[in-house]
DNA sequence: GGTTGACTCGTACGTCGTACGATGCGATCA
DNA sequence: TGATCGCATCGTACGACGTACGAGTCAACC
């Protein structure tokens, strides 16, 4: 009954990988595998947003049957959770050169999280409702460690990480639902000045419009780890 | 057509507020309407959850037929954008005497913010994905004229508004996300004593489960508005 | 040859959002 | 008085969804 998941694909990719499988090659399909499927399903998500992955669709775009998919995953949900968490892999500092100091890397750590959700903007409006898969857990752990060799005490800690963690997710968040419509965005400051004399401050600022996201990400951040370790 | 909405149903009840009506009171449920709509939304909402609202299940709280809700709104999207903003009216605050000078006023405005969505924790999962409806732009407005009157300047205005409203938004969603499900929640952290040698930082600091949020959240508020405003 | 277990998929059920048109009903006009 | 008209309600129906169920295929082993 549940007796399945990737348990056993990962047994058959073994069996079959090097012997006479060049017949599953000349079909028109690769197999089924849980990593296919997910990859498909990020595939899907970039192209058509959340309301676009539908269970028939993924099984057409991987060329298979709609209930073979529940194989190899339990169910929808467990579907986006994977997107999620695969699409949150952190490779680390890939030039670890460049970067001087904790601080650096709280930084760099913190910009690759936000870069990678923003390569995926219906990551940022999945999230609040998901599991903590393993990507995001190992993000938190290097942050932690990071933290913590910089000096943070243990009983300042959390107090740190979740100011960062929140302050990142926030500003993903908020960047991310306002990139998913231009539209939106525009038709909201329209209606912005047509009533202009309710909204005066953030209409005369152009709050919606001419805003600097990135450098407003970045000062915001600037200033969390100056309170959070005043000492450097 | 399109010739519904708002308009009529007040049009509709200014005729009827004073005049023979008495047959409607009778009757086992009063009129529908747009704000009846959106305050049993909310009821629903609260009660079972983002995916138990249902315009069935709506209809059948209000007493009437499914496709009569459609006179009063334009499609199930526009129920929940009604239900976020409505959830999110800000009443000002309450007893402005014991607030001085306007860190206070931001701090109090910022706190009631977080504590409106929390009470309603579906609205921090719905917010990523809706557009900004009235009530949220009237706490961005109050929240410009505060930091503007404290002397923020208009160069630096809109980096400090998206940075308070990251940060809360962050806060919260996380928060809310949390709270959603305890469960998941023991089950994350046992998932993580489990691979404790994969995740040996946040499972000594019990990262998921003895946080104080609310410390963490003032905390990390104090350190933005520091930065914000060193001036004062 | 028979059995087993991994894997695929067609069919079917219940639920969803909502298009469409019929209906009721108070107000207005002839 | 009856005819007409706008607002408001609702029954029916359609297509799409997630997925339960069980029958099917096929390679590997006895």
């Amino acid at each position: 009954m549940a007796a399945k998941r990737s348990g056993a694909q990962s047994k058959r990719s073994q069996r079959t990988g090097v012997s006479p499988q060049a017949a599953q090659e000349s079909r028109s399909e690769p197999p089924l595998s849980r990593e296919r499927i997910v990859a498909t399903a990020v595939e899907l998500l970039d192209a058509e947003g959340v309301d676009g992955l539908t269970m028939r669709r993924l099984a057409d775009r991987l060329g298979s049957g709609a209930m073979s998919l529940y194989w190899h995953v339990g169910n929808k949900e467990e579907v986006f959770d994977l997107a999620l968490d695969s699409v949150l892999e952190y490779r680390g500092p890939q030039q670890m050169a460049g970067i001087q100091g904790w601080r650096g890397e709280v930084v760099h750590m913190l910009e690759d999280w936000r870069a990678s959700m923003l390569r995926h903007p219906w990551s940022a409006s999945l999230l609040p409702r998901r599991a903590l898969g393993p990507n995001i857990l190992r993000r938190l752990e290097m942050l932690s460690k990071t933290l913590s060799r910089a000096g943070v005490a243990d009983a300042d800690l959390n107090v740190a990480i979740w100011s960062l963690w929140n302050y990142v997710m926030g500003a993903t968040i908020t960047r991310a639902s306002f990139d998913l419509s231009d539209d939106e965005m525009v038709a909201a400051q329209h209606r912005l000045t047509g009533l202009s004399e309710c909204y005066p401050t953030i209409e005369r600022s152009r709050l919606l419009l001419d805003s600097d996201w990135d450098g407003a990400f970045s000062k915001g951040l600037d200033f969390l780890l100056d309170g959070l370790a005043p000492g450097q």
